[in-house]
DNA sequence: TTACCGAATTGACCATCGTCAAGCCAGCTC
DNA sequence: GAGCTGGCTTGACGATGGTCAATTCGGTAA
């Protein structure tokens, strides 16, 4: 069970409230609902009014975008200790831009935007830090755009795959099933398929599972030129 | 010519000094420098250091990528009364993710980041208007993402000419070449043309020169499903 | 163990789009 | 006007990647 005090311990590790005075964090932590979400289950849609946000305790959640055709596109996977949706406090006519869907069973707070907004107000240092957030993932979204305009199919892989190796150690393990690694590359999970095997055979990376090796960096670099 | 006067006088009607106390934006426009540019010329370029941002008063500029392979990918074209590269400011170690160069003859004021940020940590109002901003571009950029990914050539086609009409007259007036408007939609020139002349032949609208009017909105939406 | 279900893979086929090359048109200078 | 330049257009061709269908694989439950 979670306790009101492990809830605020948590949140503390958090840059949205690691400065926040204890009484505001208090405040905050008043005004939060606790979720539980089993694998498969909607948090919110596309297009719903935004008037709160979250921070995943534990457990995965995926935001996605739904498209006319009813395709559906992955935008990024949070994970424990994550906060999303705490961009849209500050737009006039805040609507959700993405859905979220429990990938895995999860534990999240769900907290009172306006509020925390009004809070944020008193404190100048905080708002910079969201401010450097923001311009970050901006910046993020923007060698995305390059990846998926100026790239073939293969070199979005080779890219994905040389962000993804968190250490040089070479090893990439996917905690996703492959059709969302697609999705989130703009190809379809056939492609992504052949694309690999093509890198296995040309003695590249090594597959096993979700678990993917690197074998040869600086052919898998060559990919990428 | 501009006087100091005028210059104070256009950067209040931004939202990035429109609530700056006066001493605070003499302060700001103390330290700024005037740079005029011809056609062509190039304000910064992508992965030079950045401590300045800017307000462009008159001309045109773009902001564009270059990468591995020697092309060009146009990110957005700035207009008089816009700032850009503010985003910047907020992050711990900043350089440009986009080169800059004039399109047309322009008048810029170059800005020092560190300086406005200290005045910015006092401010936390204007605070939140950036984060406002921020939030929306982020939407933006999403948006751009579905667009690139999710759509085929002539839906990018259609959804910039549905997105491009300001008012509802039908007319979309390039105001770059269309070069540039191929390049921002991740296609090739030659397959603009082509869609074009598809659309022309459709009745859906027609083009003469740089002006495209939409004839048959309907016919166009249906494209877009 | 077997049965089952969704994910992943593989093959065949084909539309789309990029590439290369040539030609065209508008605007500019001389 | 002639000639040049750069952007735009058009055609031919081929590679890339999407679609559809069949098969295999891996995990779960009976």
């Amino acid at each position: 069970m979670l306790t009101e005090q492990s809830l605020i311990a948590e949140l503390r590790r958090h840059h949205l409230f690691s400065r926040l005075p204890d009484a505001a964090l208090q405040e905050v932590c008043a005004s939060a609902n606790l979720k539980r979400l089993p694998t498969g289950a909607s948090l919110f849609h596309q297009g719903d009014k935004a008037d709160r946000f979250y921070f995943l305790f534990s457990g995965q959640i995926k935001l996605h975008r739904v498209v006319c055709d009813g395709q559906e596109k992955l935008v990024e996977v949070m994970r424990a200790g994550e906060s999303f949706a705490e961009a849209l406090l500050f737009k006039g006519t805040p609507s959700y831009p993405v859905s979220a869907t429990a990938l895995k069973a999860s534990l999240v707070a769900s907290l009172n935007g306006p509020h925390y907004r009004r809070i944020l107000e008193q404190q100048p240092d905080i708002c910079l830090d969201i401010l450097a957030t923001l311009s970050i993932r901006l910046h993020q979204r923007m060698t995305e755009i390059d990846t998926l305009t100026l790239a073939n199919a293969s070199h979005r892989v080779v890219r994905f795959l040389a962000q993804s190796q968190q250490d040089d150690s070479g090893v990439v393990m996917l905690d996703v099933p492959k059709r969302l690694i697609a999705s989130k590359l703009g190809i379809q999970p056939e492609t992504f398929s052949r694309i690999l095997h093509r890198l296995i055979d040309a003695g590249t990376i090594s597959v096993q599972r979700r678990r993917i090796e690197i074998l040869d960096h600086r052919k898998l670099a060559a990919y990428d030129e």
